[in-house]
RNA sequence: GGACCCAUAGCUCAGCUGGAUAGAGCGCUGCCCUCCGAAGGCAGAGGCCAGAGGUUCGAAUCCUCUUGGGUCCGCCA
């Protein structure tokens, strides 16, 4: 249930009652109505814009409308009172059955709770991590790869379809150095001295892997030119690396439904037909570039390629899809990638970048327009960057290859579920600071702590009811009584929970898997609260010693919070916990 | 030179497809522990929403320009 969306359509149908009757001229458009929880709760518990969004369209004054409105719904039971305030908001007042309902709905759909049918099941790819099949995850895929995961946990829970997808650049340049750098590591295994030179990796997560190498063809390559094991070695190597990279996002608790290789696009005719999808709309053309602006890259000349005609689709210039040797730019099986993802069906596109590919956001945009008739949307999130701190001192990063901090340092040392809960509270577009010991912080101070302590909170009443023979099962509470829920503290709990399924709706509009992270925050602080008070009025307590009906219904609510907290940290990827330790 | 992102309390940040007197935490100030529940609680001070125009019933939110920060910028991926 979703009490907000429900009394919005009371709203819409008390509106149209009233043109029915001539209250109200025919013809309007009620889509900009909203029915929202107001800023100040001094206010109300809801209020509708109704009034003002229609005075102009009705040619009427929008306190007449509010006033011919409010008559309406008072009316119905569920409402105590409709004001009309300020410009023309009108305030409504809810009966606390109303609220009361909101928890045995929680208790009863469980984690379904808020769930919503939103996405009408459209077809959506999440793209994200996507990280180079070149060495481990870092920090930076890291937060991707949280941001993508919850992203797609939320479209699914508001009534998506949606496919989670890992784009493996093994097409590129930079499998030939990591193959030429695995080489450095199977001759060292082979007890040669190895000079690391500028282009290859030097970091010592290869090791392992010129040493399995070895194990597996022994020293058939050792003095060989490149062109006798470059292709062996660079498919090797990549599976080692992406064995690794499946390692760490599973450390993550992150599970891709498909991984696909840049490389399976070559050879097959895909990037032809995908260009000569763009041939056919007349997007592809022969010309010379206008050099940039500004400082010129030293060796720039004018030179003729082959370009896509992105500015068609809203890009600022053409770009370059064939180099002039005529291979094909790494844009190329790009857009060969995103012809696939738009043959396969999806609905709507998602890819999660890194913040550095902030300029290549326009031209895919241009080319998932054009290969689709502006028929398929691509939203682009770029997540910004983390910056690591230690007990407020920032963490010294060396520039040395192989020596940044990878997903594995970090969820090692502070585990998947207070690294993804952290990581969630900043918007994707702000950068991050990420602070090895405040994130581990056992206070209230710490969000990650607080949400996890209400949760665990709720817990530990339950197990203390249960001791003292309450019955804490979900049928037993779904029985109890809750009309004696009506302390301005409970309400406030309650309402908070009536938010939960339009806050869903809200987030996953926006793409913005952050607004769960803080609506949990608020709810536990509303929760927190409610307990605190406990401690000065005992009659708020959720156990009332000697009067199980009472408690249970002061349980029920509790419940109903572990239950939202629970749903909202599974959308986040987080294990919800019973007890603190 | 251009593109994109950002600018909200001393600090770190929320702010709902435009809504009422702009919120939270930290920090600061002042009160509160013989307890199911102090790994705290309650209250208070603190803002020209970077600046200037515009759109309209109404702007932190949308548009334009300016300033200041970040990222990126033709055959690297």
């Amino acid at each position: 249930m979703n009490l907000f969306a429900d009394i919005r359509v009371l709203v819409t149908e008390s509106l149209t009652a009233m043109q029915a009757e001539g209250v109200l001229p025919d013809g309007l458009d009620f889509a900009n109505v909203t029915v929202e929880p107001p800023r100040d709760a001094g206010h109300g518990d809801m209020a509708t814009n109704a009034a003002m969004v229609l005075a102009k369209p009705a040619g009427m004054k929008p306190r007449d409308i509010a006033e011919a409105l409010a008559a309406r719904l008072v009316a119905d039971p569920r409402v105590d009172s409709a004001d009309v305030a300020g410009p023309g908001f009108l305030n409504l007042r809810l009966a606390a059955e109303q609220w009361q309902t909101v928890a045995l709905a929680a208790l009863n759909e469980g984690a379904d709770f808020g769930r919503s049918a939103m996405g009408k099941g459209a077809r959506v790819n999440v793209e994200y991590v996507s990280a180079n099949p070149t060495g481990p995850l870092h920090v930076g895929h890291t937060r991707g790869a949280v941001f993508g995961d919850a992203l797609a946990s939320l479209l699914d829970f508001t009534g998506h379809d949606v496919t989670r997808e890992y784009y493996i650049n093994d097409g590129g340049a930079q499998v030939d150095v990591l193959a030429r750098s695995v080489y450095l590591r199977y001759l060292e295994a082979h007890g040669q001295d190895v000079a690391f030179e500028d282009g290859t990796y030097p970091g010592d997560y290869l090791i392992p892997v010129g040493e399995a190498l070895k194990d597996k063809v022994g020293d058939a390559y050792v003095g060989k030119p490149e062109a006798d094991w470059l292709i062996e070695i660079r498919d090797f190597a990549t599976e080692a690396m992406m064995e690794l990279i499946r390692a760490d996002l599973a450390q993550l608790g992150v599970k891709m439904d498909v991984f696909f290789s840049e490389k399976s696009l070559y050879g097959t005719g895909l990037i032809e037909s995908a260009i000569d999808s763009l041939r056919d709309k007349g997007l592809i053309y022969r010309g010379t570039l206008e050099p940039p602006k500004g400082k010129l890259p030293e060796d720039w000349e004018p030179r003729e390629q082959t370009l896509f005609k992105s500015t068609a689709h809203g890009d600022d210039v053409d770009r370059p899809i064939m180099k002039s040797d005529g291979a094909w730019t790494y844009f190329a099986p790009d857009i060969a990638y995103h012809y696939d993802k738009v043959q396969r069906g999806f609905d709507a596109l998602i890819d999660v970048f890194g913040a550095d590919h902030g300029g290549y956001v326009k031209r895919m945009k241009a080319a998932v327009s054009a290969l689709s008739d502006g028929k398929v949307p691509l939203d682009i999130k770029l997540t910004q960057l983390v910056k690591l701190y230690k007990n407020g001192e920032p963490f010294k990063m060396s520039k040395r290859a192989g020596t940044f901090i990878t997903l594995r340092d970090v969820v090692d040392q502070v585990g998947p579920d207070v690294t993804r809960f952290h990581m969630l509270t900043r918007k994707n577009d702000a950068p991050l600071d990420f602070d090895f010991a405040k994130v581990m912080e056992q206070s209230k101070d710490n969000p990650v702590f607080y949400v996890q302590y209400a949760h665990a909170r709720v817990h530990s009443v339950l197990r203390k009811a249960a001791e003292a023979g309450i019955g804490v099962e979900i049928p037993a509470l779904l029985a109890a009584d809750l009309s004696t829920l009506t302390h301005e503290a409970e309400l406030s709990v309650l309402k908070k929970l009536a938010e939960w399924p339009r806050l869903v709706e809200i987030a996953g509009r926006t793409h913005e898997p952050h607004r769960v992270a803080f609506y949990l925050y608020d709810l536990a602080a509303e929760f927190h609260a409610l307990w605190n008070r406990g401690h000065d009025e005992p009659a708020l307590r959720f156990l009332q010693e000697g009067d199980a009906a009472t408690s249970q219904a002061k349980i029920a609510l509790a419940r109903a919070v572990a239950v939202v907290i629970s749903a909202g940290l599974g959308i986040l990827g987080v294990t919800p916990a019973e007890e603190m330790r």
